[in-house]
RNA sequence: CGGGAUGUAGCGCAGCUUGGUAGCGCACUUCGCUUGGGACGAAGGGGUCGCACGUUCGAAUCGUGUCAUCCCGACCA
């Protein structure tokens, strides 16, 4: 390709409303260009990128056994009706209606329409296993979208779906897609790490996610998740699903007796710790959440935060937020108190669930809430002045330096963007929507199915997230939009232009993909260029030309170094 | 949904306090000159100043409303 025909427009500046490197980088690069909010158009050398993407994970589908199809992006109403999720999706789901009022919406992802394939084309087990994938475009409404291509309401996504007969096959299914993956962003140059996760709003039991560690010290962070992992025997779980093994820390109080006594103003843990002078671990600390508009009270110790994704997840719920203070108002007044938050207890709550995580249950002589402002019961103990709650799970949010649950060395956090997961979703759609096949035995059995996704859109934002350097992209070669770009410093001087065109022509003969900057620039603007939109190989054909040599200069690490131009032809073809 | 900020040419911004009919840099067009790290000179083209209503002889500027965008929070009792 030419340059000079290019449709490629690289700005001077970065964009002022772009907050994280990938984002800034590809819209002054000329790859991406927002059409509204979290709405982005692909440009050209976008749409190369994307594309480089998507055929490799389409051939590492292949290879795994999966099939191709492509489903419709705008869905009826009545399939998320029939697996519940139309009332339980949300304001993420995109609705709409036709023009006969029948309600639609536009796919944030393909279960639904998947399982009715399925049961329509899926009769018998001889059948099985089998896993059908899709590349396409999903729209998901996003609270905030906000990073660029990484958090979009549209964006490229590959789905896969298994089904199979029983757990065993999908054990199977699920380890073979696990693999794929593994090697897809091997390819793409990404190293990841598979962690354990909450299966989230999809359903099911059990599954990975696939992180691009991004833990630099830069203050925009691009990864919006925690990621625990172990060093030593390789755990790792999102922040979301990670369990560890507590230090050791001081649960007994100095109290002889349990009294009420006056906390003035002692709104946070903080400031009752030191206003009691005591450890923090101590304490026993209550919260008001609201799960799918249920109260809720969440029981922990001082010294430990919440995970609200595994509160939520004890209530099966698929909402779950803080109560606000009018809330926590109403709950006063129900069980008869009038406590701010602060000075919440459990003890005679009235109309609210509650849940104790496994931290508390070892208090002793501690100090709780009473549900009087102003006031502390300290000294407390389990079954005599409080009831330890029936329900106890483990729903606090593990902490750097916890120990790993399985080797018992200290966990370590991260930051991580999410490009890849895969879920065991059992028979929750095949289920509700009555998608069953014959088994051997003539039996009417439910498909096993698992669910498999890729953000291939994120995954190119992340490869720029990754992969970058002051002066702009440095793509990794299987991903760039083009491999080499050959750059002739003057287009005034013919022979560099001759020679720069033999390169080319070469490079074109042999199926290289590669760019020819032949616009009437100066040199400095077409190496700027170069650099910014990060082709992987430059090879600049200048004045050391009247000794036959060019400039062969590699994007990553920015090592050149002085070859002849047929020297750079065959380096080329030889990477 | 709450808090803060910003909407002026494709991009980045000034002008607004103190109202008088819009400007700078980059980009774009033409000519000249220049060609190893975002040159220079000259001449051009492009904007209903987010939108609506109001105040005024007159509004980018003041007021009200609205929409959009960005950031922060969504919070640890």
């Amino acid at each position: 390709m030419r340059m000079s025909k290019l449709f490629v427009q690289t700005l001077r500046e970065f964009p002022s409303d772009a907050e994280v490197i990938s984002h800034k980088l590809l819209v002054r690069a000329g790859y991406i260009r927002k059409l509204a909010n979290g709405i982005y158009n692909y440009l050209p050398l976008m749409w190369r990128v994307l594309k480089k993407i998507e055929s490799i994970v389409r051939e590492e589908m292949d290879n795994a056994g999966a099939q191709e199809l492509l489903m419709p992006f705008v869905q009826p109403a009545e399939l998320w009706q029939e697996s519940g999720r139309w009332d339980v999706y949300g304001k993420e789901l995109m609705r709409l209606k036709d023009r006969h009022s029948r309600e639609m919406c536009l796919g944030p992802t393909h279960e639904e329409v998947i399982t009715s394939i399925a049961r329509e084309g899926i009769r018998s087990y001889k059948q099985l296993p089998i896993n059908l994938y899709q590349i396409q475009s999903k729209f998901r409404d996003e609270i905030r979208p906000r990073f660029g291509l990484l958090r979009g309401r549209e964006f490229i996504m590959k789905d896969a779906y298994s089904f199979d007969i029983d757990e065993e096959g999908l054990d199977k299914s699920y380890q073979i897609m696990a693999d794929a993956y593994k090697r897809i962003f091997e390819r793409c140059g990404l190293e990841t790490k598979m962690v354990q996760s909450d299966s989230g709003a999809i359903g099911g039991s059990v599954s990975h996610e696939f992180m691009v560690l991004v833990n630099e010290e830069s203050e925009n962070n691009a990864g919006e998740n925690d990621v625990f992992y172990c060093t030593k025997c390789g755990y790792s779980a999102n922040s979301n699903h990670a369990v560890s093994v507590l230090n050791p820390v001081i649960t007994e109080g100095k109290y002889t007796k349990s009294e009420i006594i006056d906390t003035p103003n002692t709104h946070s843990i903080d400031e009752l710790a030191n206003f009691l002078n005591i450890p923090e671990s101590i304490i026993c600390k209550c919260l008001i959440y609201v799960v799918d508009g249920k109260y809720v009270a969440a029981l922990i110790r001082g010294d430990r935060t919440v995970e609200e994704t595994k509160l939520m997840n004890v209530f099966a719920g698929n909402d779950i937020r803080i109560a606000r203070n009018d809330e926590i108002e109403e709950i006063m007044q129900l069980s008869g108190y009038s406590a701010i938050a602060g000075f919440i207890g459990p003890k005679g709550l009235k109309n609210v669930e509650i849940v104790a995580d496994e931290t508390v249950k070892d208090l002793k002589n501690f100090v709780i809430g009473c549900n009087v402002n102003d006031k502390h019961l300290v000294g407390a103990n389990w079954g005599v002045d409080v009831e330890l709650p029936s329900k106890i799970a483990d729903i606090r949010l593990v902490e750097e330096n916890d120990k790993c649950i399985d080797c018992g060395s200290p966990l370590k956090v991260t930051k991580g963007i999410e490009v890849g997961n895969i879920f065991k979703l059992g028979t929750k759609y095949s289920k509700k929507m009555n998608a069953t096949f014959t088994d051997k035995n003539g039996q009417e059995k439910p498909f096993i199915m698992g669910c498999y996704g890729i953000g291939i859109s994120r995954t190119a934002a992340a490869a720029v997230e990754r992969h970058h350097d002051e002066y702009g992209i440095i793509w990794p070669i299987a991903i760039a939009p083009y491999k080499v770009i050959v750059v002739p410093v003057s287009d005034q001087d013919e022979t560099q232009m001759k020679v720069a065109e033999y390169i080319y022509n070469k490079l074109l003969d042999s199926k290289v993909e590669v760019l020819l900057d032949d616009r009437s620039e100066r040199a400095g603007v077409k190496l700027k260029d170069a650099d910014l939109i990060g082709i992987p190989y430059r090879i600049t054909v200048g004045k050391t030309i009247k000794d036959n040599l060019v400039e062969f200069k590699t994007r990553a690490g920015n090592i050149t170094e002085t070859i002849s131009p047929d020297d750079a032809i065959a380096k080329i073809l030889s990477i």
